[in-house]
DNA sequence: TTAGGTGCAAACGTTTTGCAACTTG
DNA sequence: CAAGTTGCAAAACGTTTGCACCTAA
């Protein structure tokens, strides 16, 4: 399950991927644009603004909301990243470098998001959109429940109490 | 394409419903309750908030927004209404009553939503889950793209251009 | 040097809430 | 009458933007 396949090279590539870009852009290489990239490049899950905010500034306490937004939004320019909006409200980011189309499986009980791909579902999509005349140019499957961790988890929790 | 499937008397039984559920939850029938929910019972489309605000006000100018997302609220609590977000940041609302489960297509180029259902999908999806020991409650599957009407309009519009 | 970036705080658009006046039961 | 509801305006929420200062090229 994890996303980052070849491990510290894979980020250097990114890494690499991103510095074309901003120097394509004739943009400016800055620290905290670097530090944010390395942050999210370096997780392997679907971050929250806050949470890489949180993660940037532990290495860099100065910096700020906007950075963090502005960042993401290039290196979704850029290709690196997709943002991804669940059922609650607030945008998370996943890498999408490597990553073939996957769907998502939201853990309403942990906030754990797993990834899975199908490509029957896949088809089944494109043959549905054609009956429509429908041109599909992105699609969403969201399957929300509770993962195998908090179904125990969740027992045992109601198991001490006896009820509210 | 239509939602409702039954004409007048599928209105008077969720109005049954709705007033069911307000007495017995102790709440009051009030008239800008029931000028909402009449609103929403007579649409059959995915309605923001706005534009039931909209509809309502024809009827009586003075209700605000607070009162149609409270409204909306208790309709969502009674079962009545299901609550979506597309990708465009906004609540829309549908009437979940005689509804099956279905999915949305939604053209990002008119806005419009239409609806589809597919028992085989659905199937993938409960096993999908059963191989991670996941337990479904929701599952959202959307399509983007652009829809029959929205092609030709599209090609006319760009009638110099060359075609994707 | 200068185009572009930063952090802040204020603005945003949608949704929620506190409250005094007002209905409903 | 008491409890619940209303409309308003203000707050809250995640997000975006204007701006004076700063920094990379």
């Amino acid at each position: 399950m994890s996303a980052t396949k070849g491990g510290k090279d894979q980020i250097s590539e990114k890494r690499a991927v991103f510095s074309d870009f901003i120097g394509k852009q004739k943009l400016k290489s800055t620290r905290q644009r670097n530090l944010v990239a390395d942050v999210f490049f370096a997780s392997d899950s679907h971050l929250s603004i806050e949470e890489i905010l949180q993660l940037v500034r532990r290495k860099d306490p100065a910096i700020g909301y906007a950075t963090v937004y502005r960042t993401l939004k290039l290196l979704a320019q850029a290709g690196l990243a997709d943002e991804r909006h669940f059922s609650d409200g607030i945008a998370r980011f996943e890498q999408s470098m490597g990553h073939a189309h996957h769907d998502h499986m939201v853990c309403t009980f942990c906030g754990k998001v797993f990834e899975f791909a199908n490509d029957q579902i896949e088809r089944l999509q494109e043959s549905i959109a054609r009956d429509f005349g429908f041109e599909i140019t992105s699609h969403k499957l969201e399957l929300y429940g509770i993962c195998k961790d908090c179904q125990s988890k969740k027992q045992s929790q109601r198991a001490g109490r006896a009820k509210a």
